[in-house]
DNA sequence: CGCCATCTTGAGGTGTATCAAACCCAGTGG
DNA sequence: CCACTGGGTTTGATACACCTCAAGATGGCG
């Protein structure tokens, strides 16, 4: 049931298409670590000498802010790579990394990627596009913070998230609510009555179950513009 | 005074240091072009057939919204390059850009920059950290959303544009305040109240020039957490 | 069962947006 | 020289969105 390592080396979009003589050669020098939840992977400032595949769980990205506060900047999860942001440029992490859940991890050697990134230039180009596909994410979020309201961004994530099964449209939420909250940007008292008033626009909530049971009308809340009121 | 094209493409951090044979290959498909203060650049969900390297003025990215809002996402000024982030995945633009003031730009085939990214291995690796460095960028703007107040934020942006002339510490915005506005993902009117608010802790405003009169009080009005109230 | 963490609900406060009006100021044209 | 114009900015009154603090509800788990 568990993913062997190379598996899921080959399984990240980051290294999927490599030579099989990269793959050995990372390798060779990868180590699987595992977490538990709440446990910190890196710190924010601390030396970035090691970047991670994630092979199973949740990470989140955060920093600190000089009075205290917590911004949660990503959350990410099987299969995608942490660390590597500051790695390849063998600088301090520009961020801190915690498990969100129990988590299994690849831990590769920034030394050893920067290497093999002088060499092998499919790998060089791929992590190119690696990164400009996480600048557009945090376009993303950014115009989503910028534009949409509380209500807007929840709805949003709640129909990234919506699933089919057995004929019904269900949201099972990734992580903890609290999480959810901190990544749209939102407290958790928030989050909770936002999810109460989108009763009224196609959601419905049995005992910590989520249902899409309008689409249109869920749509319909990010299309508002805020200045129109919705009820 | 101005500067001509060949001596603006190394002046940007993208180019600087390029072998002078990719130096003149880029100049032979480099074309220049003006732009007018509003005049579109390039349209978001265009074909991204070139990037730009920004030799004098400011350039303003956004994205405009279903319902009709727009975002501002970055600006970005001399030697800053405009444009690469889907240019070199050869994917439509993900997100509008407008000439924020008059401004001269160079332009350069986005297959041409291709093709020399996979030759010139330094230019390559030049591209990527480069891609990494508007990341943290991201992540910090992502972080002062999600923390910051509006206060807060409008006075990290002066602390960070302050400049000493003749002995007194003065802000010069660097484009006008509606931009400066949107850029902090504040209104404009927001803003004026909030210079006014921050009279009371180290700033000046007399018409129309903005001074530091005092900058730790200045930054303790970013450090200070929100919760505590500032009168 | 009782404990704990997580989530919800309520009351009240602060922050920012909205809408509308006044203001300032550089250009323009009489 | 002065009225007129129009964009950008400021100010005011008001509304809404979100936060804070505190108290309850819920649900897993020893």
């Amino acid at each position: 049931m568990t993913i062997h390592f190379s598996e899921g080396l080959i399984a990240s979009p980051m290294f999927s298409g490599l030579a099989p003589k990269s793959v050995e050669r990372l390798m060779r020098v990868a180590r699987p670590v595992r977490f538990r939840r709440g446990e910190n992977i890196f710190l924010h400032q601390s030396r970035a000498d090691c970047c991670y595949v994630i092979l199973s769980g949740w990470v989140k990205l955060y920093r600190v802010t000089p009075n205290g506060n917590e911004a949660l900047v990503r959350m990410h999860s099987q299969f995608e790579t942490v660390g590597f942001c500051d790695g390849l440029r063998d600088q301090v992490h520009s961020y801190g990394a915690e498990a969100a859940s129990i988590c299994r991890l690849l831990s590769l050697p920034t030394a050893e990627i920067r290497a093999l990134a002088a060499e092998d230039q499919e790998f060089a180009s791929r992590l190119l596009a690696h990164t400009l596909s996480a600048l557009e994410q945090m376009f993303d979020q950014v115009e989503s913070l910028k534009t949409q309201t509380a209500i807007q961004r929840v709805a949003a994530f709640l129909l990234r998230h919506a699933r089919r099964v057995e004929g019904r449209t269900v949201v099972e939420l990734p992580f903890e609510k609290s999480l959810v909250a901190a990544h749209l940007g939102i407290k958790p008292e928030s989050l909770s009555r936002v999810l109460a008033r989108l009763k009224a626009h196609g959601l419905a909530l049995n005992q910590s179950e989520i249902e899409v049971v309008n689409r249109d009308l869920l749509e319909g809340v990010i299309r508002s513009d805020p200045a129109d009121a919705w009820a």
